[in-house]
RNA sequence: GCCGGGGUGGCGGAACUGGUAGACGCGCCGGACUCAAAAUCCGGUUCUGGCAACAGAGUGAGGGUUCGAUUCCCUCUCCCGGCACCA
């Protein structure tokens, strides 16, 4: 091979690189009767560079964009910045940069690494979120959505550092302590901004029995988020308390076990106890040293006091001594439970700790025996020791326990969940402002929408210490929009996943300057392929769904759910932890990019592990993507060297041209499978190095041999395509075609090349492989069973035992049972 | 703690619907080329025994269903993700 042949991936992938953007491939308009396939990934944070766990989502988006448009689909493959966050705060603290300054810096770096890995993006519909010509549509919804009763205000939980005067987020807390000040955090009320998307609890949960497009693991996690029970909520009187106690249970069929009951620290009952007996005061403020994060709160010690105040069984009319708890949330129900320790784990470990009666009042319907002073028995079962109720089943008793408090006017069926509203105001600078302005005499007023946006300043003196929008009197001090007097601005911003809840809309109509979205929307949306990290498959997945919603009964789409397919891909480990810069294990890709191109970097990401797959990063392996390309760039020039190729003539073909033809067929065939229906590139990219391998290994210079190696090369270039774009544009047309493979469709097995007169069948024996018979692909079972007994080595291991059975899967095997 | 996912050679992984365990790649071993090395090419490579044919064992651990289990069921164990203010 000469020396003008050899493989330099920089000069191909800039070649290919400046044809795409010199024909505008990727950028694309809305043509009216052509099938549209819009390809979206999670759309980064400007963190600084790129890691691998973006190289390997966008490679992936990329590969499905590349194949359904060869497939003929018209596709939109758009890339932007989820570009509001800490990390922009922690930089400006750390290396005195203004936040914008840092994002915009950190973009433009960016943007650079993904055109370098020719990704086929359309870079005409960018969208940066802390632009204010994005985020004042967020803001317009909002105040929409403030005057439909969608968002309201309320004191809600947050971390508070009492050294470093400030607010933390759960990540910021290490071992209960803050993470610069390394004080004890404490709990703090305050007021803060929520949207209910409780009221699209029962909406957001049914629509994901149809959402045939999702994985069930995601549709899983989703569900139980959710959480909806169906229980009853009654009330217990309380000694010395006007009104009585309400609790939720899912379990009424255990009441007349209930042998105490706990309610929160933040509970009036337990705050009124507190005010008389200074050690139930003495635990309530420890309490308070808690963390926000409900992991903590689950695995921490269950603590609790006596408050000496009874409350009265409601059907037994027995005293039932009332308990203040650590893990009882204000927050979930009623901020109170009924405890029945013969019946629930939990229940039972308190009462066991503080010496409190268990009893039992459920046995097993199989009528085994159970002792609950040994384990409570939480299945379903019988009702025993219950009175009136002895003998019903769980579901007799729930009906008839509900009857009758809802008879008695103590009770009534009703359901919970577990999602909670949304609490969307964050105490930080580098967000999207909150558009409501505080008045003392008209309380929190929306912005007018003529007044929109509200325009975070940029250029701000960054300490750490508070938020600087606080010290900006030109910021804070506002006219109130309804009554004209002096009033504040609110000075908190939105959560970030506020940004990543409606993006994936905006893409069809980026720089509407008029309306959030214009008609393009509807051509777009909803997105046909969502691809990102299994890590959002709760938070960011259920936001962008409840927006989704929010915006439809606006009347600004028409559809229920923003992504039709979804693909989550695992995450890129190192040293067995997530790959991220918070934990600085990041591997940088630009070192593997200027050493063996973006296309060895795209081909071994998408080779070394299926999507969804966790995938643990190691420096080995790429060196074998790269040794393979080179392998493939040989394959083709040594065949093109060898002069012009005629064309192929199926029907004359020797058997051993014959059976490269059926490997090249058998590998469309694949591919087309493995990348079209399951998302296997691993595997896709296996068979294409089998066919190369096919290729090397097949010696036959003769002309309908050299036929047959032309259309297996053309075969694995147009496979690649979607996977290494940059050599396979160069390699096509060193196969000698004028035209780019972005532009030509996806290659079609000939159903005529894959048939096969002999085929291979396993001879088992008790389940043993103990033969191998080659037979005619149509053989029928009795001549199946013959060729198989005839076997040499079968015959040992059957010899002179009986055959009591034989078992044939065509095609495949026979199993002889002796 | 709760919810979801995972555990297969020295390593990444394959085996798609219960039917040949280990495709493909990495690494390693041997050979060719070379003064030598790199690169490249050829051959071998689950473990144990055997010159070999072949036999036995084997998919985190234990049990079950089945002619047959990496695949289905039960119990356990370890690892990863999420747990509402990381994005």
């Amino acid at each position: 091979m000469s020396e003008q042949d050899r493989y330099r991936p920089e000069e191909v992938e800039r070649a290919a690189r400046d044809f795409w953007e010199a024909e505008r491939c990727f950028e694309v308009g809305e043509e009216e009767g052509r099938d549209k396939f819009y390809c979206l990934t999670m759309f980064p944070y400007p963190s600084g560079q790129l890691h691998m766990g973006h190289v390997r989502v966008f490679t992936i988006s990329d590969v499905i964009a590349r194949y359904q448009r060869m497939r003929g689909k018209y596709v939109l493959q758009p890339m932007g910045w989820d570009a509001f966050g800490m990390p922009a705060e922690n930089a400006a603290i750390k290396r005195g940069v203004p936040p914008a300054e840092w994002t915009y810096r950190n973009i433009d770096y960016m943007r650079g690494q993904l055109k370098r890995l020719g990704y086929g993006y359309d870079w005409s519909r960018e969208v940066t979120t802390c632009r204010p010509e994005y985020y004042r549509w967020e803001q317009w919804l909002f105040v929409r959505l403030f005057r439909k009763g969608l968002v309201y205000r309320k004191n809600s939980i947050v971390n508070w550092d009492p050294v470093d005067q400030t607010v933390l987020a759960n990540e910021q807390v290490i071992d209960g302590r803050g993470w610069r000040s390394d004080a004890p955090v404490e709990r703090r009320e305050i007021p803060q901004w929520f949207m209910k998307i409780t009221a699209y609890a029962d909406e957001l949960l049914e629509r994901l029995d149809s959402m045939d497009g999702w994985p069930d693991s995601v549709k899983t996690m989703q569900r139980n988020w959710i959480g909806r029970s169906e229980g009853i909520e009654l009330s217990f009187d309380v000694d010395g308390e006007a009104e009585p106690l309400s609790v939720f249970t899912t379990r009424p069929d255990t009441l007349m076990g209930v042998t105490y009951m706990a309610v929160a620290a933040e509970h009036p009952i337990a705050e009124k106890a507190a005010a008389k007996d200074e050690k139930i005061a003495a635990f309530i403020e420890q309490c308070k040293t808690m963390q926000a994060a409900e992991a903590a709160l689950e695995t921490m010690e269950k603590k609790g006091m006596p408050l000496g105040v009874s409350a009265t069984h409601p059907l037994s009319g027995e005293k039932i001594p009332l308990w203040v708890a650590n893990f009882v949330l204000m927050g979930y129900g009623t901020g109170a439970v009924m405890a029945v320790p013969g019946h629930d784990e939990r229940d039972w470990e308190f009462a066991k700790k503080h010496g409190l009666p268990i009893t039992q009042v459920i046995a097993p319907a199989d009528g085994s025996e159970v002792d609950v002073a040994e384990a409570a028995f939480t299945d379903y079962g019988v009702l025993v020791n219950s009175g009136d109720y002895d003998g019903l089943d769980y579901q007799q008793a729930f009906d008839a326990i509900a009857e009758r408090f809802e008879a008695e006017g103590r009770g009534r069926r009703t359901v919970n969940y577990r999602l909670r509203d949304w609490g969307v105001s964050r105490q930080r600078y580098w967000g999207t402002p909150i558009p409501i302005i505080y008045c003392d005499d008209c309380g929190a007023v929306p912005v007018p929408e003529s007044d929109l946006p509200v325009v975070l300043p940029e250029d701000v003196e960054f300490t750490g210490v508070g938020s600087p929008l606080k010290e900006m009197a030109e910021f804070v001090d506002v006219d109130c929009p309804a009554c004209g007097k002096p009033a504040q601005r609110e000075t908190d911003t939105f959560d970030t996943f506020v940004e990543s809840s409606w993006y994936f809309s905006r893409y069809a109509s980026p720089d509407c300057a008029t309306a959030m979205f214009d008609a393009r929307e509807a051509y777009w949306m909803p997105v046909d392929q969502y691809t990102g990290g299994i890590e959002h498959a709760i938070l960011h997945l259920l936001y962008a769904r409840f927006f989704q919603k929010l915006m439809r009964d606006e009347g600004l789409s028409s559809a229920d759910e923003p992504f039709t397919n979804l693909l989550t891909q695992g995450m890129v480990l190192k040293d067995g932890a997530k790959m991220s810069k918070a934990k600085g294990n990041t591997v940088d890709p630009q070192q593997l990019i200027d050493r063996y191109g973006a296309d060895t970097v795209r081909l071994f990401m998408m080779s070394a592990a299926p999507p969804e797959q966790a995938l643990e990063w190691s420096d080995d392996g790429v060196q074998g993507a790269y040794r393979f390309l080179k392998r493939f760039w040989h394959a083709v020039h040594q065949h093109r060297a060898g002069g012009a190729v005629e064309a192929l003539a199926p029907d004359a073909l020797t058997a051993g041209q014959k059976d490269l033809r059926r490997k090249t067929h058998q590998t469309i065939a694949k591919v087309s499978d493995d990348i079209g229906r399951r998302y296997k590139f691993n595997t896709a990219v296996a068979a294409t190095m089998e066919l190369l391998n096919a290729i090397n290994r097949f010696d036959d210079n003769d002309a309908q041999g050299r036929a047959v190696v032309q259309e297996a090369l053309e075969a694995i270039v147009m496979l690649l395509a979607p996977i290494v774009p940059h050599i396979s544009h160069a390699l096509w047309q060193a196969l000698g075609h004028a035209s780019a493979p972005v532009d030509e469709p996806w290659p079609q097995a000939d159903d005529s090349a894959l048939e096969q007169a002999l085929v291979e069948i396993v001879v088992q024996v008790n389940g043993k492989l103990r033969g191998r018979i080659a037979v005619a692909a149509d053989a029928d079972r009795d001549t199946l069973c013959e060729l198989a007994l005839a076997d040499e080595n079968v015959q040992r291991f059957v010899a002179d035992k009986t055959v009591r059975k034989t078992i044939v899967v065509p095609g495949r095997l026979v199993n002889v049972v002796v």
